[in-house]
RNA sequence: GCGCCCGUAGCUCAGCUGGAUAGAGUACUUGGCUUCGAACCAAGUGGUCAGGAGUUCGAAUCUCUUCGGGCGCGCCA
């Protein structure tokens, strides 16, 4: 509808003005329904050139548009504003195109089955996940389903750091409390990890416990003098945890990627070698330094350090390639916005090895820091003090649905506060409930009624006349931009804040109208409308991985 | 000090590729169930969109600047 008044309004524009562009119409959804459906500022824009008033110019337009169906009114308004307001007709088809589609209604193929990875939580196993993973989680897997059904064909994706410095943290605190040591104690790494779960993981691998997890199975040495034993051992628990956490919080991964892999494939020094013949590397101080500034960052860095040991963004850089030569075109890195200084080096490194791989590759989506509040203090989240609200914690107490709803319901670049005493208080006063319950309120109706829910049409025979039903028909009509604006913005907080304003408007028809009425053709109109709205309802839901359930 | 993000109602947040009287939830004040589930609805109170300057027909939105908060600036990840 707006393409096709997009074409319209530019074939009368273009005989005005002739240098205009297609670009330049502009057609949008006005905040006010009093503003009609559709609106365009296109006199406003040409006034200037041509030295007459904007309401001038949109007399001039409104004369030249020709007869349609489409419109039932078209007006000048305000500065110079068009506003257009759907026909009856118009009503009806889209309902009925909603209704045609129904699980696929919002669908669309922009994607063209080209492959795209999404890469998100990626947390260390050095503890368990926490709610800034969860953060994470909530908005890359809803990223992931918004690529989907925009017809991409999606690599879910998480990346473990299973190597380097922070193992080797990991591997002497679990070794320091298989000896007693306690975190209090000033034997104790002094970077190391003193969280409970420390203990609980050196009791599993004293008492020899075997570990099943997705990558197979590991057995306890319960030998204190084994290091690499207590780092595979403490890597697998962890590992397992996580994948319990994110199996709870509905979350699967195609693909889970190794740190250690590209070591054990010599992938490491590849990536060293072709920045060396590059010319993009020199020795300083006993390290081999990554000249980053010829890329845009402000110091070099170092990627070999004066022990041997590589820098963790190597590994990253290695990965990074391992990604581009797999085929993704398209990459997300979803992370938390502490990484931020990662994307700059990760980037120089790639632009050095020279294989053609595009500067702004990857795309990275980077989430603020989560204050959380409880008993109405901040909890300070550290995982090596410590002190933590684990994910597990929170789908606990609160729920999935609710967790994932209030975790991707911001945008990703404002920080948000959780405060749990208030998401757990909630309960029946929670958003996620509301629009949970304009769908089940829909369900009961239909079910009422008791007729065939796939032959609801909506027929001529109903006109849509109340502004109720004009906002909800409006909201079905958007609906497939709305994704579409989504997955181009990489913004999952607009779907669910758009669902709310559904549920919003779907209370409101439910109170001011009652649809199993007598006569049919309104029984009819209304049940349509409603099942139709149900289906945005249902699928939007689907995009943010939250059930839609038929009673509550 | 430098870089990135943010600052909108008492609180939590939308709105930001410039548009029409700045929205929602919550809190507070009222009213609505013998009628499809009241986990709901309707009405009201509440704002110098952090401050200032600029760009223009028009700025919460773009630019500059000041102030305030978060994160980063490691041979940690």
């Amino acid at each position: 509808m707006k393409a096709h008044l997009t074409d319209l309004l530019f074939s009368i524009v273009k005989k005005m003005t002739p240098e205009m562009a297609q670009s330049q119409i502009i057609i949008e959804r006005p905040k006010s329904i009093d503003h009609g459906d559709l609106s365009s500022n296109i006199a406003l824009v040409m006034a200037k050139a041509l030295k007459k008033s904007p309401r001038e110019v949109a007399q001039d337009i409104v004369e030249q548009i020709p007869p349609t169906e489409s419109f039932s009114k078209i007006e000048i308004a305000g500065a110079g504003f068009l506003n257009f307001y759907f026909s009856p007709k118009t009503h009806n088809e889209i309902i009925n195109h909603a209704l045609e589609k129904h699980t696929d209604y919002g669908r669309n193929n922009r994607g063209g089955h080209e492959k795209i990875q999404i890469e998100f939580v990626s947390a260390n196993p050095t503890g368990p996940l926490h709610v800034g993973h969860g953060r994470g989680a909530a908005i890359g897997d809803c990223l992931a389903r918004l690529f989907e059904f925009s017809g991409w064909d999606v690599t879910r994706e998480f990346y473990y750091n299973d190597a380097g410095a922070q193992i080797d943290n990991l591997t002497t605190s679990i070794k320091s409390r298989c000896m007693n040591i306690s975190p209090e104690d000033p034997a104790f790494p002094a970077d190391g990890y003193r969280g409970e779960y420390i203990q609980d993981i050196a009791n599993a691998y004293l008492q020899k416990s075997t570990i099943q997890s997705n990558s197979g199975t590991v057995l306890s040495a319960a030998d204190i003098a084994d290091d690499d034993a207590i780092k595979n051992y403490g890597v697998h628990y962890l590992r397992k945890e996580q994948d319990q956490d994110l199996a709870a919080f509905k979350i699967h991964f195609d693909v889970y990627s190794l740190e250690s892999s590209f070591y054990e494939a010599g992938k490491i020094e590849d990536v060293i070698t072709i920045l060396k013949n590059k010319g993009y590397t020199y020795e300083k101080d006993g390290a081999l330094w990554l000249k980053t500034t010829s890329f845009g960052d402000d110091k070099d860095r170092v990627m070999q350090k004066s022990d041997g040991a590589f820098t963790y963004f190597v590994p990253d850089i290695a990965y990074h390639l391992n990604k581009w030569e797999r085929g993704f075109k398209r990459v997300i890195n979803e992370q938390g916005a502490d990484h931020h200084s990662t994307v700059n080096r990760v980037k120089a490194g790639l632009q050095g090895l020279d294989k053609g791989i595009p500067a702004d590759w990857p795309e990275y989506v980077l989430h603020q820091m989560i204050t959380v509040m409880k008993n109405g203090q901040e909890v300070k989240i550290s995982k090596r003090a410590g002190s933590y609200v684990t994910l597990r914690d929170l789908i606990d107490e609160v729920g999935c649905d609710a967790t994932r709803y209030f975790l991707v319901a911001r945008r990703a670049d404002s920080q948000l506060v959780f405060d749990i005493d208030l998401a757990k208080s909630q309960n029946s006063d929670n958003p996620v409930y509301y629009i949970q319950y304009a769908y089940a309120r829909i369900q009961r109706v239909l079910i009422q009624w008791g007729g065939d829910f796939n032959s609801l049409r909506s027929i001529e025979e109903y006109r849509y006349e109340t502004l109720i039903e004009k906002k909800l028909i409006k909201k079905i009509e958007e609906f497939p931009e709305i994704i579409e604006t989504a997955t181009k913005e990489l913004a999952p907080h607009q779907i669910a804040n758009f669902l709310k304003e559904c549920a919003a408007d779907l209370h409101g028809y439910y109170n001011d109208t009652k649809f199993l009425v007598d006569n049919n053709n309104e029984k009819n109109g209304r049940l349509s409308l409603i099942y139709a709205t149900q289906h945005i309802i249902k699928n939007g839901l689907n995009l943010l991985g939250i059930s839609a359930p038929d009673s509550m």
